[in-house]
DNA sequence: GTCTATAGAACGATAGAC
DNA sequence: GTCTATCGTTCTATAGAC
């Protein structure tokens, strides 16, 4: 497990494909190219392709977990931290940087998807707990469901990126996110 | 343009793994095997891959956007045929028939997405005027945004699709479309 | 319109030198 | 740990017979 530096040239290379193109268009030859590795340093660190993308999954999931959990910082308040998880700068067009995967082939493979999984349910769990937090400071109704809110906030989130790469027009993401501000403002009291 | 039973029978078989695999994972080969076609009434048909799969997409928009338009059925209550959207059956797991594809690097190419922006649109249409109606009904705030609701509703269906795959799941998806019920029973008065 | 044969490139992975 | 050479397979597409 040393940290060699075409290791983390490769993992580089591999995260940005996966991201750009997605696992089965992303080939060990274009990691290659891209990283200036050679395959033998290739197979060297990973066993093949499916264990490169597992771990560079897991580096990605890693970053953007981080984001999340300064996005749902418990000192702001409950309510704002979902306003700035609708409302973070996303680049809609790239679409999601892990849910992107979850079309894949490769998905049915638990190794493959848990890093994605694991990445929503951070998420969510952000989402849960600040609706949690606002109904026990009286700003929602006890009787909603913050299970089912959470999971269709995180859900109108990824929908958006799909609206917005089918149309590839951003602005698709955008109206849906409106519509779950307008939700939110609704809910709240 | 005549209808020989092999390009049927091409079409079928591209449609099935159009849905089963996606667009780069799906091989003329593949194609050739399940309809038991050869390769020259594939290319004798079609002038490639990718012109074979706009015209399966095409028929796939067209047979879903037909089960569409029977959900949005103006002859039933306004905001009952959004229940009726939101609670659709679906194979949560085999993802969207249509927007499974909104990540393949195809989707940058107008012709290839069409048919998916089409399919969207047509959800769309039909969830802007049932709120709109919903409205005039007096069921509805005037005050709410249909265009961005609308966009909500379908994001929540695509995003749920998302989450049930990466979790491997069919239950993420209804819990998503359980919270956006819920929304649509707060929001009518 | 449909078939088989084949092309040339890219695929994922391995071998073996250094 | 990194390199180059190469393997056998599959890819999308074309050629040409029938």
């Amino acid at each position: 497990m040393s940290n060699g530096t075409k290791r983390d040239a490769i993992l580089r290379a591999a995260k940005e494909l996966l991201w750009e193109q997605g696992f089965s268009a992303m080939s060990p030859r274009d990691v290659m190219e891209r990283s200036g590795a050679g395959q033998g340093s290739l197979y060297h660190h990973f066993s093949g392709k499916m264990d490169l993308a597992c771990a560079a999954l897991a580096e990605m999931a890693a970053e953007e977990s981080a984001a999340m959990d300064r996005i749902f910082d418990p000192s702001v308040k409950p309510l704002v931290r979902i306003t700035n998880y609708l409302s973070r700068e996303r680049d809609a067009l790239r679409g999601c940087r892990l849910a992107r995967l979850v079309n894949e082939a490769a998905i049915e493979q638990r190794q493959f998807r848990q890093a994605v999984a694991d990445f929503l349910t951070r998420i969510e769990d952000g989402l849960v707990n600040a609706l949690r937090e606002a109904k026990m400071e009286g700003a929602l109704d006890p009787a909603l469901d913050e299970r089912a809110l959470a999971a269709m906030f995180l859900a109108v989130v990824e929908g958006g990126f799909v609206l917005a790469r089918a149309h590839w027009d951003p602005e698709r993401m955008r109206r849906a996110l409106d519509g779950a501000r307008q939700v939110l403002q609704r809910l709240e009291r």
